[in-house]
DNA sequence: AGAACTTCCTGTCCGC
DNA sequence: TGCGGACAGGAAGTTC
């Protein structure tokens, strides 16, 4: 599943590529991946026959400008582009005449033979577009409520010590919670807790503050490194030209369930918290005493 | 307010 | 070989 080093991935594709084309026409295969404005016809007309600026990412979220016209001074606003590839989404710069995918949802076709193709086996992927008298913010409403990117400098040491202190949740769920950390999801949040000797169902509050130095360390560098990889190949992730990252190579725990720790040779151990699965090493990431649930 | 649970969806995998 | 069920999970909605 994308998460913020795959979306930013993406994004860096759609900026490379869509960056002043014009939308010539929109098609709409699925009617459920829009999901504002509510009328499909409303969603095509705001998109067609207007340019794409660049791109920007809001967490797994990814936004761009529209302007109905390229004639500098005279530029005028078109509203937004919004899209969230949740699970299995996928952006594909592809040529008209390519075949059809079984999964396309969203056709968007530019000046020339090429298309953006939103793909989306699992369909729980969306799109916006946002008239320009509306706030993206408020219209993707997950967007607005969004916490910290954690690769920017407000997501500092004291605010995930501060964040901590207050809740009592599991530091997995935590971590997982968007409003509070920006573009984690789990298979990084797994990676993260491994690095930092962290047991996914310690309580936040009982997090010390040695350990939250690691936390944030561990957060900022397994991001780093998936970002400098090009994403992943766990998921379904692919790059706009189709081509898979490779982070896959050196996971340390996630999806390793019974394999050797690559730290002290433990068997990776599986747990369920929220819906999710947890992976992680029993050895080098201990349970604390006080939390004895089970 | 915080936290837990449910729902959305489909391809894959497992056990019988 | 086929079938049913579990599983995968991001975010929104619901409930307590």
């Amino acid at each position: 599943m994308p998460e913020l080093p795959e979306v930013e991935t993406v994004r860096r594709g759609l900026d490379r590529l869509t960056c002043d084309r014009r939308i010539t026409d929109v098609e709409v295969l699925l009617n459920r991946t829009i999901a504002y404005p509510h009328s499909i016809a409303e969603f095509q007309q705001g998109l067609t026959g207007v340019y794409i600026q660049t791109w920007t990412r809001r967490g797994k979220y990814l936004l761009a400008p529209l302007l109905a016209s390229l004639s500098g001074s005279g530029a005028i606003a078109a509203g937004w582009l919004g899209v969230h590839l949740r699970m299995t989404g996928q952006m594909l710069w592809l040529e008209t005449q390519d075949a059809l995918h079984k999964h396309t949802r969203v056709r968007l076709k530019f000046e020339g033979d090429h298309e953006l193709r939103f793909i989306d086996q699992r369909t729980f992927g969306q799109m916006w577009w946002i008239p320009p008298t509306q706030d993206p913010q408020t219209v993707m409403a997950g967007m607005g409520a969004l916490g910290p990117e954690p690769l920017a400098s407000d997501f500092s040491e004291d605010y995930l010590a501060g964040v901590c202190k207050k809740r009592d949740r599991p530091i997995k769920s935590v971590l997982l919670d968007q409003t509070l950390i920006a573009g984690l999801g789990n298979i990084y949040a797994d990676e993260s807790l491994f690095l930092s000797g962290l047991h996914p169902e310690q309580p936040s509050r009982s997090v010390k503050p040695a350990q939250v130095q690691r936390l944030h360390s561990a957060i900022r560098s397994v991001l780093q490194t998936a970002l400098e990889q090009g994403g992943t190949t766990f998921s379904d992730f692919r790059h706009v030209s189709g081509i898979n990252g490779n982070y896959g190579g050196v996971a340390l725990v996630y999806r390793r369930t019974g394999e050797p720790c690559r730290q002290c040779g433990s068997a990776i151990a599986k747990l369920k918290l929220g819906g999710r699965s947890c992976h992680y090493c029993p050895a080098c990431q201990p349970p604390i005493l006080s939390s004895k649930k089970r």
